[in-house]
DNA sequence: GGATTAACTGAACACAACGTTCAGTAATTA
DNA sequence: TAATTACTGAACGTTGTGTTCAGTTAATCC
């Protein structure tokens, strides 16, 4: 069943998009302006309220659909191996200029739910999948705690990346991830 | 030296920084306006961009000024019930309707790095502080890892709390806290 | 091909909040 | 009394949001 009338303008859609994230990779978030949008994607305004309901969601799927890709996820046959590789794939994405962008939006999430759900869905959640996947092997090669819970262990794992990331602003290096990340092991070991 | 016209009015400062505390806890971060501020403080907006340079640093003030009271320090003589009751009463905190405030001023913390300076002097380092004197007494009774650092010790516990608060939107009770604080100590002990 | 449907552009618009400015008035010291 | 500084109240410029509308374009249906 194609539709009735004109179709959605695929080349708008890809133009905004990309406009949104250039834009909030160059200049922050608040120096991002739904008209600037409009006009370097060669677009009208009234096209972006069409689809998206306001700036923070256009910018937020900017950000999704430029950087959507998986981080590699590591199998060497030993958790804390696996661990360390995927944190520090991470942590050095947070600490580029992704970095900033990540802790922008999880920003403007603290005040607007409906975006901070988005973000959760496709970004959080990715890489708690993730995250999950290698404490499962380990966990079935018995190298992990009998009963260990896996979701809590992430939060351990990544709970102390984020939070330096949005709260204390240290740096993180990576002997940093690997401290914190050896440290929580000690926690998780069978 | 008595200043020469004038004084300052102690009475509008309070009036400001308790209206606008109070309108941030009824309506949250961005329903809370200057002139509704000075509206209800009785006061010119003038007034109020004279002595604060926006709207961030009068409200980030105002709940500083309204919360500014340090958590119970405990001293069990067990690290881990110290700092099980420390790291409890702060979750106790932010899961109240406070911990909305803490979320929105970390995440407008995100987008001005003047306000984020702020709130970390006044909020995040004295917590901080608090927990490292727990574990500093502690690591002296030897019930620590012998070269364990405080500051990655603090990380790794109230890192996950902060995580759960402003990144998974997880419930955080009591059973929730203990389970973090109890994972992360397996990490700590001796 | 003509009619219909829906999207896109470009411009104008109303609205809200920010932050500034200014004239007039109040409180204090010299 | 003069000088100084703070406070009020109102007006103002600016910016960005989100909406609306007339005119045009791209597609399908008959």
């Amino acid at each position: 069943m194609p539709a009735r009338g004109r179709p959605r303008s695929p080349d708008a859609q890809k133009a905004i998009l990309k406009a949104a994230y250039e834009l909030l990779l160059e200049s922050g978030f608040d120096e991002v302006t739904v008209e600037k949008i409009a006009e370097r994607a060669g677009v009208g305004k009234a096209t972006i309220y069409k689809w998206w309901p306001n700036k923070a969601a256009v910018v937020m799927d900017g950000f999704f659909s430029a950087a959507a890709d998986r981080l590699p996820v590591p199998d060497t046959g030993s958790v804390y191996e696996d661990v360390l590789i995927h944190a520090t794939n991470l942590t050095a994405f947070m600490v580029g200029p992704e970095g900033r962008i990540i802790a922008e939006l999880i920003g403007q999430g603290q005040l607007d739910p409906a975006l901070m759900q988005a973000f959760r869905m496709h970004y959080i959640q990715p890489r708690r999948s993730e995250a999950m996947l290698l404490l499962n092997r380990g966990s079935q090669r018995g190298e992990l705690k009998a009963n260990l819970s896996l979701a809590l262990g992430v939060d351990l794992l990544y709970g102390p990346l984020f939070y330096r990331l949005l709260v204390t602003g240290e740096s993180l290096d990576h002997e940093g991830v690997k401290g914190i990340v050896a440290l929580a092991f000690n926690g998780l070991r069978a």
